[in-house]
DNA sequence: AATATATGGTTTATATATAGTCCATTAAGG
DNA sequence: CCTTAATGGACTATATATAAACCATATATT
């Protein structure tokens, strides 16, 4: 038990993970389907379906996502059709970008 | 090593955890921050950062929110405002429903 | 009201994510 | 070019997420 780092997020993160959660949690509840159930057709266990739903920011990302497609809840508001479109958009974005970023001698613009 | 359960997402799950990477990417170059420096900033460390950007499905769903925040990557469009609306929209909505589903007596519909 | 079931919250054991190194390669900028 | 720094990829030790089983409570349905 050496020393737990315990990390901390910025509250627009926890923000955004309970928001998800609670839709999550929405969604679920009105398609009418059990929390075992939900967690059953995710591959995943009732207890991280909970945690999930509470917007617990440990949970993978993956497993968030699933659940999310599952009960009906849409990232990016897209289909999947248009998130192929996004990604190739990002990718050709990076495709213009220098392959790494160099600092500026200079010390960085760091302003709070 | 017992017996690794390797867990599979579907498809729209991973799409959807790599674009997010790569859009995280593509923001972190153009504001020309190093992959070392967006990762302290975030609290995490570089080789997690690259998971990240990668779309790695396992990373908890705080560090990507904090990295996509840091970077200026906008999840649900919103601002921490338009989040806290949404949050109270879903809390709402919650209130309507039952507060615990109940399956109809006859086998469910789980059709397939 | 009675009953059956969904949910919330524990606990424990195990798998695995993460940090923190290391090294090799690449590419930026002088 | 040459130098310096950023990146990508391994590897290891440790912290922790996860599954599974459990119990208590709340709630839906008869």
């Amino acid at each position: 038990m050496s020393k737990s780092v315990t990390h901390s997020y910025s509250r627009y993160s926890r923000a955004a993970a309970g928001l998800l959660g609670k839709l999550i949690r929405a969604a679920r509840k009105q398609r009418r389907l059990t929390a075992q159930e939900t967690a059953d057709r995710a591959g995943i266990s009732r207890g991280l379906l909970q945690r999930i739903e509470k917007g617990d920011p440990k949970c993978g990302i993956g497993a968030v996502f699933e659940v999310a497609t599952i009960v009906g809840v849409q990232l990016f508001d897209a289909d999947e059709a248009a998130l192929a479109g996004h990604a190739r958009q990002a990718e050709q974005h990076l495709a213009l970008l220098p392959k790494s970023v160099r600092r500026s001698p200079r010390t960085v613009t760091d302003d709070f």
